[in-house]
DNA sequence: CAGTATTCGTTGCAGATGCAATGAAGTCAA
DNA sequence: TTGACTTCATTGCATCTGCAACGAATACTG
């Protein structure tokens, strides 16, 4: 007898290699890549992801409203609602009210903002210029992955 | 003039496109992923992502202590902790002490908990392998990306 | 128009999170 | 052996998170 039925009777689950499991090799690949940013957006710049995320979409898009901005740089909007209330208090962005739809915010940088984003947005390119040359050739196949990922939405 | 550089002073943001960013399109695609995962995982068994790790390092590493596992799954201590607390006052794990070294914890897991893993481990390895499928012929740049990424820890 | 339904942003709240502090156990060097 | 360090797991605590509920504003429908 090579193996003992006994101990492994009718229960005993499959062999499975979470090293392995696509989900879990994102996700920890993601926490990686976002740690070494986060930490410097909040030690240099007292900025969250999520305040890091509405600045960058203030910065092309003019004036947004909160929902705007969630389905844009995907914040739920009570946490896109709160990273904008603290960069307006932090004197970043400015909330004003849209005239057309009242209901509606219109968030906008100010001066300030701008300038910040001047400073921050330079170390994001080189971050991710360095990136790009550590992933070298796969690059296209792993933004693929990703689009494939994100439309299918498994 | 083609350029109105009144408006666009010295502290003018250089171009940028969020959904380029690596860093961001690896966390929204990891975050889509693990969200489906983790309601299946909620809502069919009840189990938390931070408990579903430690069950599966549970699965082929027989008996192991609370620090194993959160350095073979990523989890931080107090994670990994509660987590394994929750699992035992469910009765899917138990809590020995290692007789050589009374600090370390001894987890393994109940034949409850074996019984769960031979449900749940299927499903795991069923979405693996459609997302395989969907990924294609990428799966070994995208393997390989996150390989050099994990390694590298930028 | 009146009344209902929907959308927007905010907030209350319960639970999760990460860090630091703690106590118990072990190691090491003099 | 003693005393200073280190390691392990837990826990306290301040903060963050996501969801549901809410008030205000708008859209829809008969």
């Amino acid at each position: 007898m090579t193996q003992d039925t006994e101990t492994r009777p009718k229960t005993a689950p499959p062999d499975f290699d979470l090293d392995g499991f696509l989900p879990y090799r994102l996700t920890v690949a993601a926490d990686r890549l976002s740690a070494g940013l986060a930490r410097r957006y909040r030690e240099e710049f007292g900025l969250s992801v999520a305040e890091w995320r509405v600045l960058v979409h203030l910065v092309d898009s003019g004036s947004v409203s909160v929902r705007d901005i969630g389905q844009k740089v995907s914040l739920e909007k009570s946490k896109a609602s709160r990273a904008a209330s603290r960069l307006e208090a932090d004197g970043l962005i400015e909330k004003g009210i849209n005239a057309q739809d009242r209901r509606l915010l219109v968030l906008s940088l100010t001066d300030e903002g701008r300038a910040l984003m001047a400073q921050l947005l330079p170390l994001a390119i080189a971050y991710q210029d360095r990136l790009e040359q550590l992933v070298g050739e796969r690059l296209d196949a792993l933004n693929e992955a990703i689009d494939i990922i994100l439309k299918e939405d498994p």
